[in-house]
RNA sequence: GGGCAGGUACCCAAGUGGCCAAAGGGGGCAGACUGUAAAUCUGCUGGCUUAUGUCUUCCAAGGUUCGAAUCCUUGCCUGCCCA
């Protein structure tokens, strides 16, 4: 284990708060001269296994703690995933079979140790000790907290203010995620800045119980693609860790160049400052096959950067329409001709006609490179020849007709 | 339990009997511009058909009316105040 400065570079490094660096500084110290290693806890709701980049923010600061030898605790939190997410509004959340979430589980171990080390990753669910709780046990529980306490949560207490619904159930959230540090002997707990209030019911339900409290870590969170909203799968604007490699790099490529910086610093390992020196074209796609070569392989990234290229730099057709269409004698009209709207429809890359029908008006269409703005225009089909269709800016389809025999 | 204010399209939010498929903003899509971006500008943004047509929409179910998102009744949901 490296010594105690040396761990608090690494452990500080991206971090926006830690609460209290001298407790972190003692805590370490003791882990190295019982060589005790620290148990290090980071919770993930298991309705959402698919993850994402802003996920990884967290998942690398583990990383960091494992590479320095502490005990890596991964916590599903199936049990306060089966009540209901308390930031989401107005959703309802159905709850989970004991299937689901292992499935879910399964999915994540599969992300997660893309980057971490399966061997050394304790992976945990707090259904294990919140599944056998009495309800007796939740009053106890409930009873270690205060009301006025819980309305200093930003969202509670905004929410008060703006007279929006505030949920009883959303009280237990916090509480029973400081719970599972209880149960767990949490050293520390990481999690992004709009956790900060539940990380710190953590600490005090600690001290409550009689233990050391947890010092807490609290992690910037990522911008989606938007570079506005943090990146959320309810917004739209995340970046999955399972995302196809084309579409990963396209989302990365797509991103302003204030977020790709951003995206360099807590991504990747890269120097800032070289980065910065770049092209910002030629920075963002090195960034784009950076991150899709961590997770889809070397290959794949380069190979998404050569079919980038080729799709949208050099205009060219790409080698994998993202739909190809056999079109038969029913589809057409007298068996030869049919209609642009029909046809871009039938790709279905487009969810109805009106809109195939808007997208042509306004130039969207491009049929073998010309562009075809009459909506009401017919397309003479030909056996055996296949038609290449733009649509819209990044949506390619090739279409052949094959007549019934 | 009583009183009050609300529930409108993906989101926020106007509209309080016909001119409403429903203002405005956000988001999304398309075009121009570019570095494939971002920012900016323009257009579009319920379905079907492509016509100046039709169908389904304004929490739900009934009702009044020639005609309702708009009025009435009941129900469901949310917030506030009082108990």
């Amino acid at each position: 284990m490296k010594d105690v400065n040396q761990q608090i570079d690494l452990i500080r490094r991206g971090a926006v708060e830690v609460i209290q660096p001298a407790e972190l500084e003692a805590k370490l110290k003791r882990a190295l001269t019982e060589s005790r290693p620290l148990r290090v806890k980071a919770g993930f709701d298991p309705t959402a296994p698919d993850l994402h980049l802003g996920h990884t923010v967290l998942i690398h600061k583990l990383k960091h703690f494992q590479d320095l030898g502490h005990q890596v605790i991964f916590l599903i939190g199936d049990f306060t995933g089966m009540i209901g997410d308390p930031t989401g509004v107005s959703e309802t959340r159905r709850a989970l079979t004991k299937e689901q979430v292992l499935e879910n589980a399964k999915t994540y171990q599969r992300q997660i140790f893309k980057i971490l080390d399966p061997a050394k990753t304790l992976v945990e669910f707090n259904s294990r000790w919140m599944g056998e709780m009495t309800a007796e046990g939740l009053i106890q529980l409930a009873a270690h907290y205060r009301v006025a306490r819980m309305m200093e949560r930003d969202d509670f207490h905004k929410r008060f203010q703006e007279q929006k619904p505030i949920s009883v159930h959303e009280f237990l959230y916090p509480l029973v995620q400081g719970y599972d540090s209880v149960m767990l002997k949490a050293d520390v707990e990481l999690g992004g800045t709009d956790q900060k209030f539940n990380l710190l019911v953590g600490r005090e339900l600690q001290r409550d119980y009689g233990q050391e409290s947890q010092v807490v870590i609290t992690m910037p969170l990522l911008e989606g693609t938007d570079g506005v909203k943090k990146m959320s799968k309810s917004v739209g604007n995340y970046i999955a860790l399972e995302d196809k490699p084309g579409e990963m790099f396209g989302k990365l490529m797509s991103i302003s160049d204030t977020l790709m910086y951003r995206y360099y610093e807590l991504l990747t390992t890269e120097d800032l400052g070289h980065a910065k020196s770049l092209h910002p074209m030629e920075a963002k796609q090195t960034l784009a096959e950076l991150i899709v070569a961590r997770y889809h392989g070397t290959d794949a990234g380069k190979q998404a950067r050569a079919e980038f290229q080729q799709k949208f730099q050099k205009q060219e057709f790409p080698d994998q329409p993202d739909v190809r269409l056999q079109l038969a004698t029913q589809d057409l009209r007298d068996g030869k001709t049919i209609g642009l709207v029909d046809l871009v429809a039938k790709t279905g890359l487009v969810p109805s006609k009106s809109e195939a029908r808007r997208l042509i008006i306004q130039g969207g269409l491009e049929i073998d490179g010309q562009k075809q703005s009459d909506a009401n225009a017919m397309l003479t089909v030909i056996e055996g020849k296949q038609y290449q269709l733009k649509i819209g800016r990044r949506k390619f389809a090739i279409v052949g007709f094959k007549p019934d025999t």
